[in-house]
RNA sequence: UCCUCAGUAGCUCAGUCGGUUAGAGCGGCGGACUGUUAAUCCGUAGGUCGUAGGUUCAAGUCCUACCUGGGGAGCCA
């Protein structure tokens, strides 16, 4: 017989099929009841063992986790809680489980201790779930883009040094640390390492992006990004996946409307394919939140992916933004931890969730940045003094788009490289692209992981990818 | 990296002012029961109190350092 799976037997099956079904079990109730899971859905399907008719040894060796092949027939269920059940006439266990030693028990357990456990925390309901609704995101990105004529460009995971600009980068090497190889100033001779240079682990695909859209137009990267940098919050990764969309002949306002479309899109199919995960993520944050002050409380899981996707996201400039936050109430009664101290002053946190969570109460779009909190790469404004960003904020996750309308103008690239004391020579193949047929253009870096972290509602990034890995923790 | 809170049984936690043999629920194991829904009932085993020092007649409890984790901040996606 052919196995199928439980979500097919769920959703397509009549009372009367002779089904084979595998998977591990989540618990085994009074000898009878096997609540089995194949992580197909999040649905588990009850099969039912008349005990009488089996070898007492054997249905000893079922127990929490052991990993069963059962034959049988689906029948209407006597019971509550499901329509359809498995009247069980064959069972083979495929893997047994020890009880004493396996540590996932069917009780709730934290999400730190699965953290600990996250070769095994995909056999959860929770885990489970996030991993489908991340799929089907994932599944989504590549969908739209190819809908819109977009090519899915592989930029390099291992790139050269400096070159990016970014923040601290993991060393890629093949020497021996406990002998490096050292030019005459004792500095490390990297001549002799692998690439015949310094090498690091990507922190963004865009500058290798920017070639491809002045090549074919539009563009998306989809792939792992690394930042060494020592950050230890819920909502940053030391390996993640971003999305970073490159257009030909796109200025700002072109930027902006695709990315909002983008996000408003994978969230609707999001609602429209994972409805019963997404559901039980709402059920499980309702929850885990049920202690909390009543103002302290999400919004529905549901009803916020809705009110998303159908409101605007506000769109204002960085200067109008420091207006409204100085004109604010927690401004002027001093309860900004750092008050708003006009033009040039970066934005923190709390400023950043007063805007998203109290004033506009939706999505926010940051846009014309001072030119000095911001990569040389993007377009100089007329004014000179701010340039062509744009940041999109989202409620609890902060940001989670960072884009920009990018400098075509080879002088003026080149003048900010040199202002900013950069190399030259760095850059040549990147300035390249604005000497031989520059073109307006733009794009911006979506990260994957905040996007699954808003979606399913979970409040850790190191919930929503399989194996995270942040300082001081690349276990598994 | 900074601030802050925590670490006690497999898990979630309690442990009073420093004082005798460190507790509970769940889970496990043994048994009873058998249409259950985190089943129920009876019984039972299970501990280097994060690690290393220190104070004290006496430390799970106080002090110092370190490790790990949570929350907040910075950096960012």
């Amino acid at each position: 017989m052919k196995r199928i799976k439980i979500k097919e037997a769920l959703l397509q099956g009549k009372a009367g099929d002779e089904i084979l079904i595998k998977g591990w079990v989540r618990t085994f109730r009074s000898n009878r009841f096997i609540h089995i899971n194949d992580g197909s859905t999040i649905h588990n399907l009850q099969a039912v063992l008349d005990f009488e008719n089996f070898d007492e040894q054997e249905l000893k060796r079922i127990t929490t986790g052991a990993c069963l092949a059962l034959e049988g027939s689906l029948v209407e269920s006597m019971g509550k809680g499901q329509h359809i059940e498995m009247q069980v006439t064959k069972f083979e266990i495929l893997g047994e489980c020890d009880p004493n030693v396996y540590p996932l028990q069917p009780k709730k357990h934290s999400l730190e201790f699965l953290r600990s456990i996250a070769h095994l925390r995909p056999r959860t309901n929770t885990f489970g779930a996030v991993l489908r609704v991340r799929h089907a995101l994932a599944y989504a990105i590549h969908n739209y883009f190819n809908n819109k004529g977009f090519f899915y460009l592989h930029t390099p995971i291992i790139t050269g040094s400096d070159c990016e600009g970014a923040g601290e980068m993991f060393r890629v090497s093949t020497l021996d640390p406990r002998n490096l190889p050292k030019n005459e100033d004792g500095t490390i001779d990297y001549s002799k390492d692998f690439f015949g240079r310094e090498t690091n682990l990507t922190v963004s695909g865009q500058l290798e992006g920017e070639l491809g859209a002045m090549a074919i137009s539009e563009i998306y990267t989809f792939g792992p990004t690394f930042r060494a940098e020592n950050s230890n919050t819920p909502r940053h990764l030391a390996e993640f996946w971003m999305i970073e969309p490159e257009m030909a002949f796109c200025d700002l306002n072109d930027n902006m409307d695709l990315a909002e479309d983008f996000l408003k899109y994978l969230i609707q199919y999001a609602l429209n394919t994972c409805a019963d995960d997404l559901q039980f993520l709402s059920a499980r944050q309702q929850e885990e939140e049920k202690n909390k002050p009543q103002d302290q409380r999400s919004m529905e899981l549901l009803e916020k992916l809705k009110f998303i996707i159908d409101n605007r996201f506000a769109r204002i400039t960085y200067t109008e933004a420091i207006d409204i936050l100085e004109n604010s109430k927690p401004n002027k009664k001093g309860q900004f931890q750092f008050p708003i101290s006009g033009f040039g002053t970066d934005l923190q946190s709390e400023h950043e969730r007063y805007l998203v969570e109290k004033h506009f109460k939706c999505p926010v779009i940051l846009t014309d940045y001072p030119k000095e909190i911001k990569a040389f790469y993007m377009k100089q404004n007329p004014d000179g003094k701010t340039v062509r960003a744009m940041d999109i904020l989202f409620p609890g996750i902060g940001e989670i788009v960072g884009g920009s309308q990018r400098e075509e103008s080879y002088d003026k690239l080149l003048n900010r490289i040199h202002e900013l004391g950069l190399k030259e020579e760095d850059f040549w193949w990147y300035l390249d692209t604005r000497r031989f047929g520059s073109a307006e253009h733009s794009g911006f870096g979506l990260g994957f992981e905040r996007l699954v972290l808003f979606v399913t509602g979970m409040s850790n990034i190191r919930d929503v990818i399989p194996f995270p890995r942040t300082p001081k923790s690349a276990e598994f």
